[in-house]
DNA sequence: AGTGCAGTTGACTTT
DNA sequence: TAAAGTCAACTGCAC
């Protein structure tokens, strides 16, 4: 007897089930669709991740699910992919396969070479929608920042809720309820459960709240605010996550901004502008991604691969669990760790310290935070761990000061307090730089340095000047600076060169 | 009042 | 979204 004939809708990252190209087209097509979402558990336990990102993504699905009451669920399967679709091929035939184009990391996109090879062994077309203004198989950006423009104002891809109702099925599963794996072990426990306090939560209906909140109601002050560790959290948009999963496109983001800045105040307007500049920054950094993916391992510039650095365990483990004796790393790190968020500023100075401070290879930093980013991007984050690392060549090497940041960012060490209780009973400046403290001072606020907090793992004066002029040296070299003719003629477009350097 | 000088500030360059 | 060094201009003050 035959097997009835579908379509599929494979959600990746682009959890949402509005301006969503794929679901447009199955729909329009009109086959019975099934809607799939795949845990797979080689990506699950793969450095970059964390089940802080399965928490998130099984938020966004149950968020697709109910708070849009479709009386239907998605098919979530925890598996490999060839394995999920094989099984759904026992029951029926597919036609096509609709999903987006995932610009990730080697891991995704060996995955999606073996699906290539299998639809095609079982004549099932493989229908991938380009992801916000990304092109496959760019060469060079020349023209670039129009194509840009015109995606995100382009028409909303539109989800016809209602037919979808109709078209959807449900794979019929053995003794499986509604949220259970369609084949496979089931999900780990905490997957499921809510998330930490503390740190955000996934789905659409969420993802427009910020969105919402902060164009209308916390956006003034965005800049001002940009660079301080406790004042960013508020005033900045904090859309990242939801963006890095989907549940909300850049499209509908640009759209939302520009429909909204117009009836602002010029005040307002100055920090929106600012924030949707950089909305345009996320796409140029995925594109780069997209055209050279190598930088998942080697550095962008070949000239810096003579640079040696010994992989240090005691540091990664000091690093990465706010033990060096520098309160504002120690405190950022914590903070990471248990919120899954710090801005920009904050990343540059940890991956600076990582790098520069500890001289150590940037590798191992980039797996360990990715895991810890809720909104881990593969293609913005290693483009930036690269540019603080300073292996770019085309990028200004930037060495923090870690006390300097201190003081500047947190004057009061209100950010530093709230993560690095230790130094409680210290006066502000000391805060800043406990490891001046006398012993008699020790003494007085109950604070020996080395047993209730760790002397500094190393001594910034030193390591800086060894850090800038290796890596200076090596970015002034011939050779660097042969790299980099060809770096940005890929990369950059014109007036963007000026931006870049 | 003008001069010399130490200290400060800001623009610019180098690493 | 850096930090440190250089230099010229400026400031305040003493004489």
């Amino acid at each position: 007897m035959a097997k009835p004939l579908i379509n599929v809708v494979w959600f990746k990252r682009d959890l949402r089930l509005s301006d969503h190209a794929p679901l447009r087209k199955a729909i329009e097509d009109g086959k019975p669709i099934l809607l799939i979402y795949i845990f797979e558990p080689e990506l699950m336990s793969d450095k970059h991740y964390d089940i802080r990102h399965w928490c998130f993504v099984w938020q966004s699905l149950k968020d697709m699910q109910q708070a849009n009451k479709l009386n239907f669920s998605l098919s979530v399967a925890h598996q490999n992919a060839s394995d999920t679709f094989r099984h759904i091929l026992r029951f029926f035939d597919i036609h096509t396969v609709f999903s987006h184009q995932e610009i990730g990391i080697k891991i995704t996109y060996d995955r999606d070479l073996t699906m290539k090879k299998l639809f095609r062994s079982k004549n099932i077309v493989w229908d991938e929608s380009s992801y916000a203004g990304v092109r496959r198989g760019l060469r060079d950006r020349i023209g670039w920042a129009k194509y840009w423009h015109e995606q995100m104002y382009a028409m909303e891809e539109k989800v016809h809720l209602g037919n979808l109702r109709e078209l959807a099925i449900r794979l019929a599963l053995d003794n499986s309820a509604a949220h259970q794996a369609i084949k496979g072990k089931p999900l780990p426990r905490e997957v499921m459960e809510p998330m930490p306090e503390g740190m955000q939560s996934g789905g659409e209906l969420l993802g427009w709240e910020r969105l919402e909140s902060f164009v209308n109601h916390r956006a003034l002050g965005y800049t001002k605010n940009i660079s301080s560790p406790i004042g960013s959290r508020h005033f900045g948009g904090r859309i990242s996550a939801h963006l890095a999963w989907g549940n909300l496109s850049m499209r509908q983001v640009f759209q939302y901004y520009s429909r909204h800045v117009k009836e602002k105040e010029s005040s307002v307007q100055r920090d929106l502008n600012a924030f949707a500049s950089r909305l345009r920054w996320h796409c140029h950094f995925i594109q780069k991604f997209e055209s050279e993916d190598r930088i998942e391992f080697e550095n962008l510039n070949p000239a810096f691969d003579v640079l040696e650095q010994p992989y240090n365990d005691e540091y990664f483990e000091r690093w990465k669990n706010g033990q060096t004796g520098y309160p504002l790393i120690d405190a950022a790190m914590r903070c990471l760790n248990e919120t899954g968020f710090l801005n920009f500023r904050l990343r540059a100075i940890v991956l600076s310290f990582w790098s520069h401070l500890l001289w150590q290879p940037w590798k191992p930093a980039a797996e360990y935070l990715a895991s810890m980013f809720l909104d881990f991007e593969p293609g913005i984050h290693y483009a930036q761990v690269q540019m603080q690392a300073g292996v770019t060549g085309i990028n200004i090497i930037r060495i923090y000061n870690p006390v300097k940041q201190s003081k500047e960012i947190d004057p009061d060490a209100k950010f530093i307090l709230e993560w690095v209780q230790e130094l409680k009973n210290l006066p502000i400046n000391l805060v800043h730089e406990p490891w001046t403290l006398r012993p008699l001072e020790q003494l007085f606020y109950d604070m020996q340095l080395g047993l209730h907090y760790p002397l500094p793992v190393i001594d910034y004066k030193k390591t800086h000047t060894d850090a800038r002029d290796i890596l200076w040296g090596v970015k002034e070299s011939k050779s660097a600076q042969k790299y980099n003719r060809k770096i940005l003629k890929m990369h950059v477009e014109g007036k963007l060169k000026e931006q870049l350097e």
